[in-house]
DNA sequence: TATGAATGAGCGTTCATTCAT
DNA sequence: CATGAATGAACGCTCATTCAT
């Protein structure tokens, strides 16, 4: 598998303080443009957040929008991780289904700001850096997808093929809808809810008779 | 029912001519939104797209903020005023919720780049001017949610008047991550594929058996 | 005595309708380059405050200079008037200075806003413009040392003709110190104190012994 | 003796580079502010004067008005520099009050433009700046206090307390008009004319007999 | 006469980026 | 490697003035 991420150059060698020093960029970022929005944030207040001098920052980086790439990766990457995390045994594909939908929508709960972050900004990335992102996402819902098949597979999930891709989407807009739609979901649900809810309607119609089991109540 | 629509304020008295220059302003500023971006967009340059100076602009608007708040008015206005259209008579609820969700679907598709830039740039809008535009949103997902309970109260939909809301907001999630997603959904999926499977996967829990139809093959 | 005043072009042919006009323009101007300054107060809203358009102003000055000078002329003027309404009749010289002088102080104080204005912004007048005001300025000096001349004459006052001029200014610039310094004087002296100390500072030396008086005590 | 001045904040860091940039800059501010005056000084005609960019110019302060405190602060040090110097040693207090004015006037002669300026551009600056001006006006008002006390104790001079401050700010005032008069004063009088005649009154009155010389004749 | 919409030169200020030390 | 002073293009916005109606 295939994943080519994007080399931001460095006038630094040492790969291991780039690391470093890339680490201090991105916390001090998110927060910043969390609170201020990506293009309020100046390059002066993320390095100042950062610990060290402009000059330093740009030791690191060639322009303000590679930092906001930084950002978005780093977010990603967690993403990614805390899901792959929460996967790895269940017994069956759709056991495995709604657990990985529990897990994805916690961690876009507890995620929030930061998720909702990489949702408004990516548009103000470099049209160069932009397919790195999107397929970073393609990858994500590559999960599951995997998933999906597996319950095809393990006859758990009866779905056809060509809806695999799109409820695979649909399932990562729904965790995602949770942060950018919050204003209005969070009146009137609370998180359990909100995840049970959309489990249901989305498995109603996969889950093969013999796996259905009762929708829980709140 | 109340929509208090927020009043941007104008030097110009004749309400004709602002209703007409502001027009103008939207037109232009849409098209260079939709290919700049708010941001890397200049006032001088939406003046000169509208048709005149800078100076007027600013008699018409007080910020370059005002206009984008025009704008995501005007497109929220009009995929409002275009739901509504196709609304009207149908008989069963269920039928008009089909009905419904297939018009805005197509809304979407075809106001896609509009749609698309009122979702980046909403966070751009200052926050005295947000609520309006969440209100609106709002109010959109209400016309689904009257659906709904118009199709609970016929009995042609089964859903509990708890998931309403959430019902609502997926169908419109649903529609606009048409646009947003399209970098994705496109290579796969054809607007009436995606329209098709959407509807199967919404109705399918709620349709009453009396009124479950077999899904349009494609 | 030739006074020339300056004359400020109009596109309006009656006399009558400018006088009138331009009264308005003067009294809504004053309150506000009192309150803002002249630089910071804009031709529209001395229109509005006029009682008519920005167009309509136009129309009785060319530039929104002629206004500070109509200002200026003005305050100068009623100083002026004010100032000789109080002369007419006193016996002796001496006693008509000290009346004048406590008048003059008066009038700066009941016009201290309007006076601070006109020495703050004398100096946005244009060049052309200024000549007219210090004409005005020496003429208004000139009553003091029309006054002093008479106690010269009549005996009451001792002083040398070459510091005619010079005592007149005094006179002129410790009345309109009154209001330029207000922010320290006050703290310290009223108005009373304040006139008696300097009148008697002033004439101490010039007062001819027979017409000294004791001054009196605050 | 706490004189708090003003700390006007910088982007940079090294006080020596500060103290160097901001006197280049007042430099070339005060030049700029005679002759056209402070509102029709632009920020970029200023940095240029400096020797920098416009963008340099704002590393050193925060707003144009900035400049025009700096400009006030440093005329009124001198002014202070300059008269504190020949204060030192004299003999009876009253010797000590009548070099010192005629030191003062001298200065104001000197420095005329530049104190001119200072009067007459105050008031253009933002109300947060103002008292720490007027402070500085006060202080040096204060000087002259000092001596007419010093003259009071000595016997050499003859005043109520409750005058002393009037009399100080009188020959403040005396001292500024030969600059903001001298349109009139100029015509008539020399600086050591207007000296020797301003000393003579204001000493008239207050000179013990033991301590009154002839005044000088020109 | 009176109006007020239109104009656009010009302003103060910002901030991503560079580069000499 | 790190620093931070210097740069200047670019921006949003203002407002005195004009002129067609």
């Amino acid at each position: 598998m295939d994943r080519p991420k994007l080399k931001i150059p460095s006038m630094v060698k040492d790969p291991v303080l780039i690391e470093k020093r890339r680490r201090q960029i991105v916390d001090a970022a998110v927060e910043l443009f969390i609170h201020k929005g990506f293009h309020r944030t100046t390059t002066r207040e993320i390095a100042k957040a950062s610990g060290f001098s402009i000059g330093t920052l740009y030791e690191y980086i060639e322009s303000k929008e590679d930092v906001l790439y930084l950002v978005v990766e780093a977010i990603h990457g967690e993403v990614e991780r805390r899901l792959r995390e929460a996967l790895c045994d269940s017994k069956s594909g759709i056991e495995m289904l709604k657990e990985a939908i529990r897990h994805f929508f916690k961690v876009m709960d507890e995620m929030q700001d930061s998720v909702l972050l990489m949702y408004q900004e990516t548009k103000s990335l470099p049209p160069t850096h932009l397919p790195y992102v999107l397929r970073k996402e393609e990858e994500i819902t590559g999960i599951f997808e995997e998933i999906l098949r597996r319950g095809i597979a393990d006859g758990t999930i009866r779905l056809d093929e060509s809806q695999v891709k799109l409820m695979a989407h649909n399932i990562m807009v729904m965790g995602e809808m949770w942060t950018f739609r919050r204003w209005a979901l969070r009146k009137h649900y609370t998180l359990e809810q909100y995840t049970e809810r959309q489990i249901a309607l989305l498995l109603n119609e996969m889950a093969s008779e013999s796996s259905k089991e009762p929708i829980r109540k709140e």
